[in-house]
DNA sequence: TTGATTGTTACCGG
DNA sequence: TCCGGTAACAATCA
């Protein structure tokens, strides 16, 4: 489910819901018992995202880390309570909305120096205002390693998944298995700029959206792709080619995205 | 029951 | 140090 977009989407929510409430929190099956007991009637002072790691601050010093992972959901509702679905990890309300977090990669507390650390780790967020992409840059002109990857290392840029990584590619005309270190800066300025109108389309329609022309209607709450898991590509009709970059499927079309430099 | 999935980390070896 | 490969983990659905 998560890519940046949902995770940016759910913090602007929930921050606008949560931040200067007591918030009530609780763990239904018990797995977050200890940390939801933390938290349980703390006021909460800010809500955010860095890349796909959602931070709840706490009044006691404590932060709520979320990271949703692959299968990770979160759920809203206005009150009242209702049963939670599946195995809730952790269950936050205000005295208006409940928001429950099923199936979460990381949900645990952390200081102020872990926050750090975090912070520290996580490369420039293109959904952040704040974010540096020079600092992205700079690793990518120095790796040999293929841009498909490095796009989605989170470390060198934050926010992209494995969609945006073969849609953003495809739009702009580069191969995924180009080395970093031939990515000239105004390439990688498409990519970084292209990554960031996507994601902030993603925000708003809630959906992964990278087609130009997608139908605000009928496909308000569905995915709307050009190349990710299909098999003909939609300017020439060549086939799309499908491989692995860590394990990740990709795909490519290797007409229009020459292995050399993108031509537009 | 099996397999697949919009993710990350630790660990190992080259 | 960098880089690629692998396993482990999370929950749900078809």
């Amino acid at each position: 489910m998560p890519e940046g977009h949902t995770i940016h989407r759910a913090a602007r929510d929930h921050h606008r819901l949560f931040s200067g409430q007591k918030l009530s929190v609780s763990s239904p099956q018990g797995r977050f018992a200890e940390g939801a007991s933390r938290l349980n009637g703390q006021l909460c002072l800010a809500v955010e995202a860095l890349g796909k790691h959602l931070l709840y601050t706490f009044d006691n010093d404590a932060t709520l880390h979320i990271h949703l992972g692959l299968f990770g959901r979160i759920r809203k509702w206005k009150l009242p309570l209702r049963d939670p679905k599946g195995v809730v990890r952790v269950r936050l309300f205000s005295k208006t909305h409940l928001v429950d977090i099923n199936g979460p990669n990381i949900c645990r507390l952390l200081d102020e120096k872990e926050v750090n650390k975090l912070v520290n780790r996580i490369g420039p967020d293109v959904l952040r205002p704040d974010a540096n992409p020079d600092l992205a840059f700079d690793r990518i002109k120095k790796s040999k390693t293929s841009i498909g990857r490095l796009i989605m290392d989170q470390s060198v840029m934050a926010g992209l998944g494995n969609i945006y990584r073969s849609e953003i590619l495809w739009r702009q005309a580069v191969h995924p298995e180009t080395p970093g270190k031939e990515i000239d800066r105004q390439t990688f300025n498409r990519i970084w700029e292209d990554a960031k109108a996507l994601l902030t389309l993603g925000v708003k329609r809630n959906a992964i959206i990278t087609v130009n022309n997608a139908r605000p209607s009928s496909n308000r709450y569905r995915e709307s792709v050009n190349i990710f898991a299909k098999d003909e590509c939609p300017t020439c009709k060549g086939e799309i080619r499908r491989f692995e970059i860590g394990g990740r499927r990709a795909f490519v079309c290797e007409t229009c995205q020459p292995r050399i430099r993108g031509i537009r």
